[in-house]
Formats: C-alpha cells, structure tokens, sequence
DNA sequence: TGAATTAGTTAATTAGACTAACAAATGAAA
DNA sequence: TTTCATTTGTTAGTCTAATTAACTAATTCA
C-alpha cells in the first residue's frame, strides 16, 4: 500500500475516462460525467486536459431530443499504431491495431524462417520492416511479442522449441523501433485477449492447446502470471500418475494425452497413417473416422480431468478454450463438459474463443493499449 | 475502477498510518512519517484524527540521540476484542485477542455437541456467552466463524460432514453481540492467518490436511476465492483416472488417497487394527512401523502429485502444509519435496504451518481486524 | 415567441496534502 | 552554565483537484 496523493487522484480518473470512452464512444462530455459519476466540471477540465495531449478529439455534435445537442468526443486513434506479433514455432503472425483497438488490416502471417539462434532476431527485425512498410506510417505506441514459452519481466526463460532462452529482443527492437516492446507467454496473451474483447468476465481461465497445452488466469480481472511467470504451465499436471514420460522429466503429463501433437501421434499409430498432418487428423475427425473418434474420445476423457482439476483449486466463472478441435467440431466441447469427470459446477460456462486465431494478437494489443493510456484494467468496444 | 476523490485519499492514508502502526509500533509521528512518506502534517493531523476515534494513544517517550524526544504512538488495542472460533466437526475452538492481534489468552478448545441442525446455533450461542465469561468485558470488533465446508458471501453453500448449508449464522450471531459476524472457508482462513502472520508473502497456497484437503490461495497478497467461493477445492483433483469413488460423485479424487481419513483408512487395513485412532496410527508412524511406514509413502507420492498440479498452475513463491503428520513427522516435508513427481521449482518453498493448530484462529482474528480497521492488506507484529 | 430541457462553462467553495517557518526539547560541546 | 546543532512536532499559508451553484448556449416543442 503506498501513499495517495491528489496526482494520483487525477491519473486515475483521467484512466477512467479514457477506460469509459475506449469501450464506450463516442460520448459526450455529459455522458462521460453520468457513466464516471464525476462531476461535469472535473470531467471538462479531464477532457481538455487529455484533448491538449492530443489522446482524444471532439467529432461533431450528437442527437438530443430537446436542449442542447451534445458535442461528442473520441478516441484520437489514428495517432499511433500498436503492434503485436505471435512468435510460433511454425509462422510468425503480425497485428496492427489503431489506438482503440480496431484492426488496421488483416494480420499478415509469414512462415518462420529456419531456428538458428543468431539469426533470430535479425529475421525477425527484416519481417518488422516488411510489415511496417504495409502500414500507414505511424509512431508506434508499443509491441507485444507472444512466445511460446516461459516469460518473466521481458526475459525468456525457457522455450519448449527452439532455444530463445536468455535471447535479449526487448532491447534491441525498443531502441529501432522508438516504442515500448513487451515479452509475453502466448497463453497468457490469449486470456488478456479474451478479456479485452469481453468474452469472459473477471476470473476465468483460458486454455490454448496447441503442440503443447497452455492457460492464462485471470482473477479479479488481472492476469496471474506466479511469482516467476510460470503459472498456467497447465500441460504439465500429472494426468495419469506414472504414466508417459514427458520431456519435462516428469510422467503422465496431461500434454502427452490431449496436445495437438500428442492426438497426431496416436491418430498415426491407429491409423497406420504414418505421415498424417494435423490437418490430414482434423479432415478424419469430421468424416468420423475410427481411429480418429477413439483419438477424441481420448482427449474428451483427459480434457474432463484437467478441467475438473483446474476448475476446483481456482473456481472460475467460464473457461475459454483455443484450440483448432473445438473450431472444427462444434459438438467437443459440449461432450468434454458432459463427460462424467468434469464435473464443471453449474453455470461454469466453457466457451470456445469466438476470435479464434486470433487471441494471442489482440492480447498483444490488449496489452500494448492497456500500457499506452495507464490503464489497469481495459475493455474495448467489440 | 471507480472515481477517486479527496474523502478516498484521507481513508487510503489513515489506513495506511494504521496498517504501519500494526506491524511496527510504537512509533513516533517522525518516523510515522518516513515510513509512510507521508508529509509531517499529515501525519500530525490524521494522528489526532485517529486519536479522536481512540484507535491509537500515546504511550509515553522514547529516546533521541540528539533533539527532542519523540512521542510514541501505538494501536489502543485494549478498547475491543476480536474473536475467532474455528467450527471443526469433532471440536469447537474459540480464540479471542486484542485489537493489535495479540492473543488474550489461550483458546477455549471444548468437543462439539452432536450434530443437530436445530440445536447448532442455540448450542454455539451458549457456548459462546461461556467463552466470553472468561474473558475482560469489552465490546467486540468482530467475529469470524471458520466453517469446515463452502462459503460464499457470509452463506454457507455446503459442508461435508453435517448438514449446515443455509442456516443463517451469521444474522442472529450479529444481533446478539452487536458485531459483522463473518463466514469463511477453513483453509481459507488458514491462509490468511499465515498471510498476517508474515509465514508467507504475497503468493503462497496454504493447504490444510484434515479429514478432507483443502487450500487458500493468496495472490498478491489476497485471498483469491473464485467465483462463488469454491476455490481450493484441492482434495478434489483428480489424482488417479478411474480410481477410488469419492461422495463428491466422482473418481480418483486426491482426497480419498491422502487425507487423514484415507491415510486411517488404510492403516486399519493395512495393520488389522480395525479401531485404530488417528493419534494411534501417528504413533506407529513415528515408530515406523510397516503398516503405516506402507501409508506414508502413499501420502507422500500423492501429495507430490498434488503439489506439482497445484504448483504448475499457480507458480506460488511458497506452499504451506497444514498437517498433524508434518507436525509429527519433520521428515515428512523433505521427503514429499524431493519426490520425483513433485516438481516444485527452486525456492518455490515447502514449509510447515509454524503455529500449527492455530493458523485458523489467526485467520479469523486478521480477517475481523482487517475488516475493522478497513485495511486492504494487512500485517501483524509476531 | 416562450417554456422546458439538455450541454457545457465560470466562479467560488471545500478537502487534503504539501512547504516554509517556527517553537519545543534535548544532548553535546564550549 | 551557556550555546549550538539536532530532532520533534505545530502553525500558517499554498497548491491541487473535486464539488456546488449559478450561469450561458443551444435546441425542441407547444
């Protein structure tokens, strides 16, 4: 707890108004005093002091039924872009979002060039060019790069597959870009995503299952990473013990029975498939196939413990899941909350991510925004 | 978020004059503060406010060096009492201490009535005018009911071993000593007593072993509940697919594997003495016999597996194991940290409970002083 | 045209923290 | 004993931010 002081009482209600007007605008200078509940004097003097630092601007006069119309007021958006990358093992997908959120194009998505630790971030400074070039030509409010990995205060401290340990990205790309840079696990950017959009609420926990299984905590609203960024490493709860051993040097982790790679692999072996994709599995899955029914009746069966697990020691309001399987089948999920072992508390929604692939991005710019304005908490206007 | 005005700052400040006085008094006005940073005045104008209240005195002077002596400030904590009492199934425990956290006297431990769902809150009403007779006659901060089952908002939504669900507490409690009553989650309140009592910082999981497990999970520094107040429902993960049936409906449950139920349980099996008692089989631990040699190695591999669940999810600094067998058995700990399936990472700290039986009590008289001095976050002098 | 209504501004008030200056108390040095 | 530096704590006045009250401005409707 540290002192307060009238300073600090202005920041925060100047957050406040650019938190009501981020979800909520355009509005006007009334509105504003009738949503914040500050006076209509206190909000003038906010909004003439965040028009002065060009954040916001008057765009017309609104509708009133009778009296005077109102002059309405929005985000300057077109200010500054917030970017943000999702650093995959496989391809490298770049964002770029205006300063309230809304998309400036689609994302532009590039296979990731072969690993060689030298050469990372030179590659990856050369595709920043590229995709900038795309762009309109903006000062940049920040970048958020998504790794998939762990992640504590801007540094990699372990990556699963390839070795960005101790890979100083940070640093270099801050001083050429001229804007703030963040380092964030790919899980936990997803559940940021997902609370900015509004998706869940307050305390939920999202779950990304891609090579691996991931999972981002969100409880009174923010994000817990742990005390060293390693909460969520939900992949590695012990599922089966003594059962498969997993590269973390532990047995039956529940990664071996319900990740991606883990499905492809025993879909291969049913199959005789030796050579099958993941995408080859998903067609399967569709069409109903044996090998790859008895493949989702396993990760049904493993997906229902984790969640039960999870769900019991944090108590959740919804969980999220990202995962291409939910995408696909729109009947998983329903049957993983019926399975007789996640006994999911009634009124615990699972939901799959309604955007998708894109998770991981618009928590980069959650993110990217959230500390652009000094805002605790945002929600963006859908 | 909400608006912040004057009113706000002078409550946030005076809380936080008094949060510094708990932990380190007495201080004088000076060193008030330098350790809050507040201004002198401020200091000097929010003493004689709190004065004014009879929260704090003077307390004679201390010494200087050089200069004036300065006057001493402490909490005027002989004016209340708080009370906690810990409602556990076979026994009631009431714990009373003064408005600085310090105990006034030793608990008042007495066998709990049989179960009658009528006769509960006459019983405890009596037992509670019983207690109070013992005690200095002064009018009371708070009380805090630690209840053996779930709560959520001062309700209690469920208990495993008698049926308490829905009976109002709380209400004629309050009426009868003109005090806020508070429900809460035994393991939960275990958390906060380790919480106030400096065991743990910031973010810790506090688990309690009794007939059930549960635990309480702090993240910077609050007690993170859920969403309806079923977090920590840890005895409930599922540590083995398939496995032994748990009257919570499901399979497997960690409770039925290494809860102090369990671990009998199976002791009387094991041994063939069919009427063993609890204290009876940690005598044969501490003997090492193989029998219940045979039950603690379950305990401690199970354990493991709970740990390293609870541990990959939450990334916790430390873990704090409330347990009559820890307490026995200080080999206990080492052993269930050095497991093979218990990753807990480096300096992720395994402790005992250091006031072992009393973590509840400490629990509950933190949460009436944190509730009576309207102070978020709260530490007490040891 | 004027009454009612809503938006936004101006001037004065209030609350709270801060600065500067000072009084009070005390140990150490002259 | 006196003086001086040092520390504690108070008093008077200033600054910042939010609020109230009273106003002007603009618009609809009768």
């Amino acid at each position: 707890m540290n002192k307060h002081s009238q300073t600090q009482i202005r920041a925060h209600n100047e957050s406040l108004v650019l938190e009501t007007l981020l979800l909520q605008q355009p509005l006007s200078r009334a509105q504003l005093s009738r949503r914040t509940r500050l006076n209509k004097v206190t909000i003038s003097e906010i909004v003439s002091h965040l028009m002065a630092q060009q954040l916001i601007v008057e765009s017309g006069s609104g509708q009133s039924r009778s009296g005077r119309r109102p002059t309405l007021l929005e985000i300057n958006a077109g200010t500054r872009l917030a970017l943000a990358i999702d650093l995959r093992p496989d391809e490298w997908v770049f964002y770029a979002a205006w300063l309230d959120g809304s998309s400036c194009g689609p994302p532009l998505i590039m296979p990731a060039p072969v690993y060689q630790r030298d050469a990372f971030l030179p590659a990856l400074q050369l595709a920043l060019q590229q995709f900038l070039q795309q762009l309109p030509e903006r000062p940049l409010a920040g970048l958020c790069l998504g790794i998939h990995g762990n992640v504590y205060e801007n540094r990699i401290l372990f990556t699963p597959y390839y070795h960005l340990a101790e890979l100083d990205l940070a640093g270099p790309l801050q001083l050429s870009l001229h804007c703030p840079v963040y380092l964030m696990n790919e899980a936990n950017l997803c559940a940021l995503g997902d609370l900015g959009l509004g998706l869940a609420q307050d305390n939920f926990i999202s779950i990304s299952i891609h090579s691996g299984i991931g999972a981002g905590l969100i409880q009174n609203g923010r994000l817990q990473s742990g005390q060293q960024g390693f909460s969520g490493e939900i992949g590695h709860l012990i599922a089966v013990p003594g059962g498969k051993p997993c590269p973390c040097g532990n047995y039956g982790c529940v990664e071996q029975y319900a990740s991606e790679r883990a499905l492809l692999d025993r879909y291969r072996e049913l199959s005789g498939a030796t050579g099958a994709s993941f995408e080859q599995f998903l067609n399967a899955c569709r069409a109903d196939q044996p090998a790859a029914a008895d493949c989702l009746n396993q990760f049904v069966a493993y997906m229902a413990i984790l969640l039960n697990n999870v769900c019991r020691l944090t108590d959740p309001a919804a969980v999220v899941l990202h995962s291409r399987l939910a995408t696909v089948l729109p009947n998983l999920l329903p049957r993983i909350a019926a399975a007789p072992r996640c006994r999911i508390p009634n009124g615990q929604l699972l939901q799959p991510s309604q955007h998708d692939l894109d998770s991981t991005g618009a928590g980069g710019i959650y993110l990217v925004l959230q500390q652009f304005y000094g805002v605790e908490r945002l929600k963006l206007k859908r």
